[in-house]
RNA sequence: GGCCCAAUAGCUCAAUUGGAUAGAGCAACAGCCUUCUAAGCUGUAGGUUUCUGGUUCGAUCCCAGAUUGGGUCACCA
């Protein structure tokens, strides 16, 4: 496939090597290329591209009027395509010809994927880790946003032509998953997801809660007989059984680790259901009952070589006060890893097995220390990349109440989330109507496309720096700046190319040149903007991007809708070009969304 | 307390990275279905961009300080 990022911006660079040229001639003087700002005319002001025209005044000693006028006239008279001029103060907006926007919907139309940049042997691999859930309860909305924006930057780093390699790590060790061991066995009576018809996450979930039920009630018991409460917690007995339980699954005990075996594998059925629902996937996946031995052994390599210190309990510290940071634990006491360890086995064993240019950790920003830390650390250890690994570090999704807590209940679970979704799915396109004829497996498909489809723009549209809330009664709308609304319009595309074809009415590969109404131009500006939100999307690792922009275009494309008829069109040539014109959108939409991890329905 | 991050309309979010009169959706109000899907379109109203200073032709954006909120500083992950 050709590269189609080629032609990325090409009108601004165009403009501004040529605004140089014209300070040079008009005025004697060389212009930083960073002087020079051509940008998108807004709205309100006729025209396409505005230069601002205030940096040159130094140079041209005129007014910013006189000053616009000299620098107009010398590119109307330069470059073909700009047919006209005007001021308002000190911004030039410089007109496009109408040639060239049709040539842009040419180009457009008949690109393979219009924006999107195919990959070569050059390209570069990109490694990305996101999901890397604990096997002790199920997944919840904070994971939902960190596995939207996990596939959706995937995509969207392919898009700008990278190898990407998607990779989970999975948390299947340590004393979470033994608490739920622990309380299974003591309160389960062999319950299994067969038995009981519970999901397997979700069953393990709910031991994890019931150990933490009893842990509560006997450190308050504890403490009503006297004792303090950091005491009664170092003394539960429960919790003593996990970390006994630890300790055997440590020591390869076989009884225990037949059980962990089994309970995992009831979780990972279950995480496979849920994402398979919301339509993300790995290329290789880690778990950390494999890694955590390399990290340690990496960690007792750096006490060799003087790199971190052994204590006199002989647990091992790296001191980072030096790099202005703490001291951060690396082994406990009794030998066995925390999460650096495991983090630092993990990230070798990586770059052992895959040919990494960049490595993405989609990871939320309360873990910024702990992937400063871990930079730090494997640059110490010597591995030339540690310094490059890329903390992708998004915010945390807040509630009407505050922060959502596991062990409070105030988590908002992503099955009950999305199932609950596609019953408001239904219940609207049932009252709409709109579906009729369709089977039971075809509606079914649309409600769970449009159901997701509203989830996941909901989540992408945000900055995905910023903090966002979530409200369980609010968000789920399907009208306005919303995944519904965008897939509608898509879905009234496809009904007027329906209707083309029915007539017999060929859509044209090429339009001739026409004169472009209002709402059409504007319709086309927007469109071959699309390269550039790709590119910025990958450049800024921002879905949102995308999302604004399919917003935009959709936007404007309502309107054109509402006002212009396409199939009426006496005119042949205008039709069709409105034909061309409305299947490029449309197929914007679909490649946009599918940026976004996003369906889109032939009917809705 | 140290460090990091945020603050924009009643609510949820934008703002082309320093540009023109700060924009959308929701909620409210008023309209538009005999015409390509009304999950749509049009209009009204809603703002001292938390506050105080600074930098310059120009600041929501940069700098300093303050206020408020969040995160993090575990032999948890």
């Amino acid at each position: 496939m050709r590269s189609q990022n080629d032609n990325t911006k090409v009108m601004e660079i165009l403009i501004r090597n040529k605004v140089i040229e014209a300070i040079k001639e008009l005025y004697g003087q060389d212009v930083d290329e960073k002087q020079v700002q051509v940008q998108t005319t807004r709205k309100e002001f006729t025209g396409d591209k505005t230069l601002v025209v205030f940096p040159f005044l130094s140079f041209s000693k005129k007014t910013a009027e006189l000053t616009a006028e000299e620098i107009g006239t010398y590119l109307v008279k330069t470059i073909p395509v700009i047919s006209a001029f005007n001021i308002v103060k000190g911004f030039l907006n410089l007109v496009i010809d109408n040639s060239y926007w049709i040539a842009q919907l040419n180009l457009a139309a008949n690109a393979e994927k219009y924006g999107f940049k195919a990959s070569d042997e050059k390209s570069e691999l990109v490694m990305i880790e996101y999901s890397s859930p604990n096997t002790n309860k199920p997944l919840h909305l904070g994971h939902i946003r960190n596995n939207l924006l996990g596939f959706s930057i995937s995509e969207i780093m392919k898009a700008n032509g990278n190898k990407v390699v998607k990779t989970n790590i999975v948390n299947d060790r340590g004393i979470h998953i033994c608490k739920s061991m622990v309380a299974w066995k003591k309160m389960g009576n062999g319950e299994t997801p067969e038995s009981s018809g519970k999901k397997g996450d979700h069953l393990v979930g709910e031991y994890y809660v019931k150990f933490d039920q009893l842990f509560k009630a006997e450190v308050a018991g504890l403490i009503a007989d006297g004792m303090s409460e950091d005491e009664a917690k170092e003394k539960s007995p429960i919790i003593n059984e996990a970390r006994e339980m630890l300790r055997k699954w440590e020591a390869n005990d076989p009884a225990t680790r037949d059980l962990w075996q089994r309970m995992n594998n009831w979780v990972y059925k279950g995480f496979d259901e849920t994402y398979k629902t919301l339509g993300v996937d790995f290329d290789k996946i880690y778990y950390e009952s494999n890694t955590y031995t390399v990290g340690r052994d990496e960690v007792l390599r750096g006490v060799k070589e003087g790199i971190f210190e052994q204590m006199d309990d002989s647990s091992v510290w790296a001191n980072l006060e030096k790099d202005g940071l703490d001291r951060k634990i690396l082994l406990r006491s009794d030998g066995t890893s925390v999460y650096m360890t495991q983090d630092i086995g993990t990230a070798k064993i990586r770059y052992a097995d895959f040919p990494i240019d960049h490595m993405i950790y989609v990871v939320g920003n309360e873990q910024n220390y702990h992937f400063q830390v871990l930079s730090l650390l494997l640059d110490k250890l010597g591995y030339k990349w540690g310094k490059d690994l890329y903390h992708f570090s998004y915010g945390m999704v807040e509630l009407p109440q505050g922060r959502m807590k596991s062990r409070e209940g105030t988590v908002v679970d992503a099955d009950d989330l999305v199932a609950g979704m596609i019953d408001v799915a239904r219940k609207v396109s049932e009252e709409l109507g709109k579906l009729d004829g369709y089977t039971y497996e075809e509606k079914e498909k649309i409600y769970h496309t449009v159901a997701l489809g509203a989830l996941k723009y909901f989540i992408l549209k945000v900055d995905p720096k910023k903090t966002m809330m979530f409200n369980p009664e609010e968000s789920i709308d399907f009208n306005g700046n919303t995944g519904p609304f965008i897939q509608y319009t898509y879905a009234r595309i496809q009904s007027v190319l329906r209707k083309a074809a029915d007539a017999g009415i060929a859509i044209p590969t090429h339009v001739p040149e026409i004169v472009l109404n209002d709402k059409e131009s504007a319709l086309i500006k927007i469109l071959s903007g699309f390269p550039d939100a790709v590119k910025e999307a990958g450049e800024n690792h921002s879905p949102a991007l995308v999302a604004n922009f399919v917003y935009e275009l959709v936007k404007e494309f309502n309107q054109f809708y509402h006002d212009i008829t396409i199939m009426n069109e006496p005119n042949e040539d205008i039709r069709k070009f409105r034909l061309l014109l409305a299947k490029t959108i449309g197929q914007t939409i679909k490649n946009g969304f599918s940026l976004l991890g996003i369906e889109v329905p032939e009917r809705m």
